[in-house]
RNA sequence: GGCGAGAUAGCUCAGGUGGUUAGAGCGCAUGAUUCAUAAUCAUGAGGUCGGGGGUUCAAUCCCCCCUCUCGCUACCA
């Protein structure tokens, strides 16, 4: 393996829109912190580098809902997670924001540079525009009637009540939520990065320099490339953002996936004047701890960038890991599902490691994995408290009693010490290559083996029953014991900090370097020892069953929270409302549309014709069970063509909160093609 | 529908190159123990490796089909 000469260890920047909660630190925190803490702990030269996502359009939305500033958002926000992630030990060497003046900078400067290199094309496209305010508009800017389920706060992206993605032109009746007109496409002129220019490169760095990526990234990134890749826009006409460095680019700014990563650049510069060392020297070994819904981004998007530049390093690794779940349910911030860490950090005062100690045992490495507050009573309890909390304090109890806490020393090693002695370095090293290969889990499994074998040895060696037999004999047991501790204080540092610092005070010794892990004789005969306290408390039932009351209490809100309705719409006259043609209807044929997951292609006989109905109704209705049922059409509408089918009309369902359909029929047998009025 | 990832013990997961009897932690059962926060240590039970075909002397692993979960994507008048 390549032997670099420094780290560049970045973790996703968090969008500075909402707080942070524990799918974010189990996919990416905890492990970036365990592994630069590990890589400091060797000696390393490495850099850990985060920040506040601060801009793109989501953010001017929530101020705007709220009436505040952008700024004012972003400012919350990023204080708010700055302060979780300090106190929950997360140890970046600079958590940064990309509103500040020196992200400005670089940004535009690296947008100049492959400007000026001829790395983009220019594209005018039409866009909607509102007049009134003068600007033009993103798609959640415009929002509108939802033509699938009626919601008529629908946005241009997005409806939020039936999930159904859109674009601006599929809203009925579309509004400006600026000013409340009605858009216009006008057109504008954006740069986008030919990520196609790039693609046999990738290819190659990716698919064969990269084999050794974890399965979930390489495929990502294979599918990627085999669908081939598009120019993508690296500007948008917004006004909260970097502005684009160029003449007649008033107005726009860039897109937030394009200033987002160079937001890692401009923290290290924002660090050290010696940033360039870390990025653009090939000794360096730079990795990005991402989720797995970055993927794209920090494996072709940013590489693209970076090559294109012309003078930066790339990641050697990118160890996205997959999502956690909680209690069995997706994580949701605007569902309220979730554990906040600022509210865990007030709830478990002093309890930091606990947090880490289960987020890594379950971390979402290779598949999605759920957190439970069960399991994170029993990883306390069970684990921390019982196998490792407690071979601390009998060595350390016992060393008080039986030495008035002096380091007793060792006399003749029987073999049963010798081989305890010798496992420590095994245990040292696995955990250095699970480290090594992003295995989190596994290295910590391992470093938990140490105070396994501290128990075992304690309960082989019996010290207790000795004493009274052969006391010289218990203080070589006793040395060992200690011993093992003195190594737990190192093995255990990366993963549990606040808790290794603690032991390290009791055993009275100052933090020990990575390489002095295996050895045997890290404390000193003679060594005084303090008086120990508990490492890890046990978690009762009642402090878990209040954590799941909370979440249970949100799943009640969630549910009884009435349907979002949509408010009544404009009146329209008795004219308008004849102009439908709305009529009874049977279903003669049924079938699925091929390459499709919800639509059927329906024939049906309208007692004046017989017609073809295409209905994205497929996920709710089988093909055959609507063969014979009597349903409600609009007979007049507009024929459109969907996936090559000729459509001609409308099936009226009613659909449910949950998107569920139901189909609207007449209560009774009435004749085919009946008027409904 | 397409693409990607996954499905292994009650739970969470290993199983790098196909090769004895498929492993670990937690939980469970039994025993030992009493220094320790009812903690520890030992032993054990527990598996149709999602289902079905195929290749092979040999398949958890490779190939094909299917089912289910997650993500990306298409589709919704």
């Amino acid at each position: 393996m390549k032997k670099f000469k420094r780290y560049l260890v970045t973790s996703a920047l968090p969008y500075a829109n909402g707080p942070i909660h524990i799918g974010h630190l189990a996919g990416v925190y905890v492990p970036s912190d365990i592994y630069s803490r590990y890589l400091r702990l060797r000696g390393e030269d490495v850099i850990s580098i985060c920040g506040s996502d601060e801009h793109g359009v989501p953010i001017t939305l929530k101020a705007r809902n709220e009436g505040v500033t952008p700024k004012e958002i972003v400012d919350r926000y990023h204080a708010v997670n700055k302060k979780a992630f300090e106190d929950f030990g997360i140890a970046f060497d600079i958590y940064s924001r990309t509103s500040n003046k020196i992200h400005y900078e670089t940004a535009s400067e690296f947008f100049l540079k492959l400007y000026n290199n001829g790395e983009f094309t220019e594209k005018t496209t039409e866009q909607y525009y509102d007049e009134e305010a003068g600007c033009f508009l993103a798609d959640r800017y415009i929002m509108g009637t939802c033509p699938h389920c009626g919601n008529e706060s629908a946005y241009g992206d997005q409806c939020e009540r039936c999930g159904t993605s859109l674009s601006p032109s599929d809203l009925i009746n579309p509004h400006s939520t600026v000013s409340g007109s009605k858009p216009v496409l006008r057109e504008t002129l954006h740069w986008y990065l030919p990520l196609d220019r790039y693609e046999p490169w990738l290819r190659k760095w990716i698919l064969e320099d990269h084999k050794e990526w974890k399965t979930n990234v390489y495929g990502q990134c294979k599918s990627w490339l085999d669908q081939g890749l598009q120019p993508r826009a690296v500007s948008r006409d917004l006004d909260w953002g970097v502005p684009v460095p160029v003449k007649n680019a008033e107005g726009k700014v860039l897109y937030v996936w394009f200033d987002a990563p160079i937001g890692y650049i401009s923290a290290t510069k924002e660090l050290t004047p010696d940033w360039e060392k870390y990025w653009k020297d090939n000794e360096t070994k730079m990795v990005h701890f991402i989720g797995k819904d970055n993927i794209v981004f920090h494996c072709i998007i940013f590489p693209v960038m970076l090559k294109a530049e012309g003078t930066y390093i790339l990641p050697e690794n990118v160890p996205a890991n997959e999502f956690l779940n909680l209690e069995n349910d997706k994580i949701s911030t605007s569902r309220n599902w979730a554990v906040w860490l600022h509210e865990y950090l007030e709830d478990f005062p002093g309890k930091q490691d606990v947090l880490r100690y289960a987020l890594c045992s379950s971390a979402p490495e290779t598949k999605d994995n759920d957190f439970t507050w069960k399991e994170f009573q029993a990883r306390n309890n069970n684990e921390l408290v019982a196998i490792l909390g407690n071979f601390v304090n009998r060595t350390l109890v016992l060393t008080n009693n039986y030495y008035d806490g002096n380091v007793p020393p060792v006399g003749k090693a029987d073999p049963k010490d010798e081989s305890v002695l010798k496992e420590l370095p095994g245990l040292k090293e696995n955990v250095e290559n699970s480290l090594e290969t992003f295995r989190f889990r596994e290295a910590l499994k391992e470093a938990m083996n140490v105070a396994r074998l501290g128990n075992k040895y304690l309960a082989d060696a019996e010290p207790w029953k000795v004493i009274k037999t052969d006391p010289e004999r218990v203080k070589t047991i006793m040395n060992i014991a200690l011993q093992i501790t003195a190594n737990i204080t190192i093995i255990l540092e990366p993963f549990l900090p606040f808790s290794m610092a603690k032991l390290r005070t009791w055993l009275n010794i100052s933090r020990l370097d990575w390489n002095e892990a295996g050895k045997t004789n890290l404390l000193k005969t003679g060594h005084k020892i303090n008086k120990p306290g508990l490492l890890f408390e046990k978690i009762e039932d009642d402090e878990i069953i209040r954590q799941v009351d909370k979440l249970m209490a949100t799943k009640k809100t969630n549910e009884s929270a009435a349907m979002i309705l949509a408010p009544a719409k404009d009146s329209v006259s008795f004219d308008d409302f004849t102009k439908l043609d709305l009529r009874t209807a049977t279903v003669l044929e049924a079938e699925k549309v091929p390459k499709t997951t919800k639509l059927l292609k329906l024939k049906i006989d309208t007692g004046i014709d017989v017609r073809t109905i295409v209905s994205g109704i497929a996920e709710y209705f089988e093909p055959e069970s609507l063969i014979g049922k009597q349903i409600s059409i609009v007979a007049n509408l507009e024929p459109r063509k969907i996936k090559g089918i000729e459509s001609k009309g409308m099936i009226l369902m009613a659909e449910d909160k949950d998107g569920r359909l139901f189909i609207v029929a007449p209560e009774g047998k009435v004749n085919n093609g009946s008027i409904i009025k």
